[in-house]
DNA sequence: GCCAACGTTGGC
DNA sequence: GCCAACGTTGGC
């Protein structure tokens, strides 16, 4: 199967690109939401890679790359009464959701802020993230809006 | 299965 | 803190 790109949320508040940093990799639990979790499931492969998104702070932007290094997997957060994830529904027997981990690429030296990614809305038209109502956490990237994304890092 | 009420996300 | 846009829940 080919490559896949995505772009992954994450408050700052909760985990930023700097324990990634620290942590090299980590898993990325906490998803709660069945469409991307059928993502998760159904697309995310080994390899793939993603842009490190900070939402719900300051100033949101794409803050760093990293890869897909396992396929999903039962998300055990969600029986552990004592994490924010804590989802009193699920059991051992019926756990919906999934994770993968994680892994750092590379930090990016200059964010790519959400402003300057609308300022470039022409090429990116489809990019879930600048789309009207767009909450979900994980969302998926084309290998054009990637790469054009990628040079302007590089701008 | 419908739909109103409620909850969550996330930019501003 | 506001609000738009969804997603989820639960009564019927």
């Amino acid at each position: 199967m080919e490559q896949h790109y995505w772009l992954m949320k994450s408050e700052p508040d909760v985990f930023s690109i700097d324990d990634l940093v620290r942590l090299n990799s980590a898993p990325w639990d906490g998803i709660r939401n069945y469409q991307v979790r059928n993502l998760l499931r159904d697309h995310f492969q080994i390899g793939d890679l993603a842009f490190f998104y900070h939402s719900s702070c300051k100033e949101p932007a794409i803050v760093g790359i990293m890869q897909i290094i396992t396929t999903a997997y039962p998300d055990s957060s969600a029986l552990d009464p004592s994490s924010p994830y804590f989802d009193p529904k699920s059991t051992s027997e019926k756990l919906p959701w999934l994770r993968v981990d994680v892994q750092l690429v590379h930090k990016l030296t200059r964010p790519i802020t959400l402003a300057t990614l609308r300022q470039h809305s022409e090429p990116l038209t489809d990019l879930p993230l600048l789309k009207r109502g767009n909450r979900l956490s994980i969302t998926p990237v084309t290998p054009e809006q990637w790469h054009y994304i990628l040079a302007l890092v590089e701008s």
